[in-house]
DNA sequence: ACCCAGGGTCATA
DNA sequence: TATGACCATGGG
């Protein structure tokens, strides 16, 4: 529950600010989908004052409670395939792509990755990127570039990006460094020319 | 004191 | 279907 709420609480943020807003939530014992899905909207607005826009994320947050519940609990959400399991997420409200596939992937364990801005930002810099640049076009385009790969490595691919994009963006590629060079299609001879 | 970041929804054209 | 206002805060 932690992550799904972190992924909403990120929205138009940061971690550092999600986090504190998490942390508030943990200490009021309402990181939890009954409580959520029970509790007023103004209520939760308080606790998460701290990440911005406290009373967008409180019903967001709601809702997102209110599906879970509705899918018969945490683990029954959570155990749902991610052909049913996205577009549930698409559909509540609060919810767009980018956080469906991180509640997907980091919560879920799906095989599904998250196209967030910076990614884009980082990537269509480097001369890389899908024919169609939506957000579609960029997550099959990620997800064909990492092939076989499995759901721990879409995971650090995504967060390393997050971690070491903005240092290395401006200074050297993007993908030096990067432990993971030799799961996907990234190497540095092909970046280096980028 | 100012200005920027950042995902999603809704109204408008 | 594309564009822009809006949500409110932390941090540089």
């Amino acid at each position: 529950m932690d992550v799904i709420a972190g992924a909403i609480l990120v929205q138009h943020t940061t971690w550092r600010t999600a986090e504190r807003a998490l942390e508030s939530l943990r200490a009021a014992g309402a990181l939890d989908v009954d409580a959520l899905a029970s509790m007023p909207e103004d209520e939760i607005a308080e606790l998460v004052r701290v990440a911005g826009t406290p009373s967008v994320k409180a019903r967001r947050l709601r809702a997102m409670a209110v599906v879970i519940v509705g899918a018969g609990g945490l683990a029954a959400f959570l155990a749902l395939p991610l052909e049913v399991m996205r577009p549930m997420l698409l559909t509540t409200h609060g919810v767009g792509p980018e956080t469906a596939d991180a509640i997907a992937l980091y919560a879920g364990g799906r095989r599904t990755f998250v196209v967030d801005a910076y990614t884009v930002r980082v990537f269509d810099r480097l001369g890389f990127g899908p024919g169609v640049r939506t957000y579609e076009g960029w997550r099959h385009w990620f997800e064909g570039a990492l092939g076989a790969a499995g759901v721990p490595v879409f995971q650090r691919y995504h967060a390393w990006i997050v971690l070491h994009g903005k240092e290395r963006c401006r200074t050297r590629p993007i993908c030096e460094g990067c432990p993971l060079l030799r799961e996907c299609a990234f190497g540095s001879a092909s970046i280096a020319g980028a």
